[in-house]
DNA sequence: ATCCGTGCAACTGTCGACAATCGACAGACG
DNA sequence: CGTCTGTCGATTGTCGACAGTTGCACGGAT
């Protein structure tokens, strides 16, 4: 191709399936779709303008992934979380990021935590621009970024579901713009430790960023939040 | 309901898709499905004599599974194992297995180290018997179990997906029946430090166990074992 | 002989229609 | 009045047919 135009973007050539399942992920992650609401196929066909055999399979991804419930004949709902499940997916979380954490550092690739650097100076240039959703943003690619380092491709797998249950969870809570800059620096000590090749401190405080962040939600959390009426 | 009669079982009522679900998985995780193997779903459907809809829903979950790979237009494949998803596998399920004991020891519920006990003698027993497929059948019935008195959801959710897996490397390779006895003899000593509520060593324990499996495995694992010539 | 289009066959992707199932409600019967 | 039973509406489950895409074999031009 020798650059016949600037650039013609991609047109979609994605299945609907892949689509729609995005499209309802989103929905759920960002907790437009609250949790209990009914999610019944023919609407969200119509909605859609798709026929529900595409429909179906989005939701049967999505039911593995442990974003919605399908009870048979019954229906299809958005799981609810309890405090249980936020405890559950905080603890694991916490696992999966040590993990990580002494893989990344295992492999001793100093350019490697040189992109974490990068993503904590972003954040914390959005933390001081007061940018809330930047800095959220930023947040997750820093800590998904500590998966996809590790290099460990199951792992990374298993942490999609995780993190995107950790997504809901926030977006169900519309984190009160607390002191940004605060949320930036708590990563400071984390890359810093791992800068120094000290994999003890650093795993010690990724557990303790995360169990902290994890308490925090829970302690406030009612089994019934964010949820539908319907 | 006066016991109208001593008891009949429930006939079955699951829908196609979970019939199909569990018959393409097991075909996959006992070896019958080779990786590699092309999987047409007119051929499948006609053989399970189900329609098209079901079967691709029962798909679509095998590939969040990981189990098998579906490339759009081009067709479903059984996933390869390739040594290096050998290695993710077992240090990955090394990683759940390690929380899962901290986590029942938390709990510090002797009973279920006891429940622990009880797979360990019927394995024993088993292997004395020179019952291979029982032996295998104790082992991963060992490991469930430790996850699941963990009494975490979400940990068990991930686990399955790790050990669908596992089994299946297990079926490819047709354990040459090495020692049985020697393969129930491993375990005793994480039950018994689990007794003693030692974790630390309950834990270097399993990590050994598991590691020790996983090199053995790994060592003569030829990138293309078990695969379909087609 | 090689290269390039063209049609074909084998799939997968999508759709609309029909069947099966369940909960709720109303009505019959004791 | 309570219990059981039949019916109804809504929703999911399943199916067969059709549309779209891809790779390949075939044939013609160079």
């Amino acid at each position: 191709m020798k650059n016949p135009q600037a650039t013609l973007n991609h047109i979609e050539t994605r299945s609907l399936r892949e689509r729609v399942l995005d499209v309802l992920r989103d929905a759920i992650i960002s907790g437009d779709f609250k949790p209990g609401q009914m999610l019944v196929e023919t609407e969200l066909a119509n909605m859609l303008g798709v026929s529900r055999a595409p429909l179906r399979e989005a939701l049967q991804i999505l039911s593995t992934e442990g974003l919605v419930e399908i009870v048979p004949y019954h229906g299809t709902t958005v799981r609810r979380l309890t405090k249980a499940d936020i405890e559950e997916l905080y603890s694991l979380r916490s696992v999966l990021e040590t993990f990580a954490v002494r893989r990344v550092l295992e492999q001793g690739i100093a350019q490697h935590v040189a992109e974490l650097r990068r993503c904590y100076e972003e954040m914390l240039a959005a933390a001081e621009a007061g940018d809330l959703k930047q800095v959220n943003h930023l947040d997750r690619d820093f800590h998904d970024t500590l998966i996809e380092l590790s290099g460990h491709s199951l792992l990374l797998t298993s942490w999609n579901v995780v993190s995107m249950r950790v997504r809901q969870v926030m977006a169900l809570l519309n984190r009160r713009n607390s002191n940004l800059k605060q949320i930036a620096y708590n990563h400071l000590p984390i890359i810093e430790a791992m800068e120094a090749s000290d994999v003890e401190t650093a795993v010690l405080l990724i557990q303790k960023h995360v169990a902290a962040s994890g308490e925090l939600i829970a302690e406030g959390w009612e089994d019934n939040q964010g949820q539908s009426d319907t």
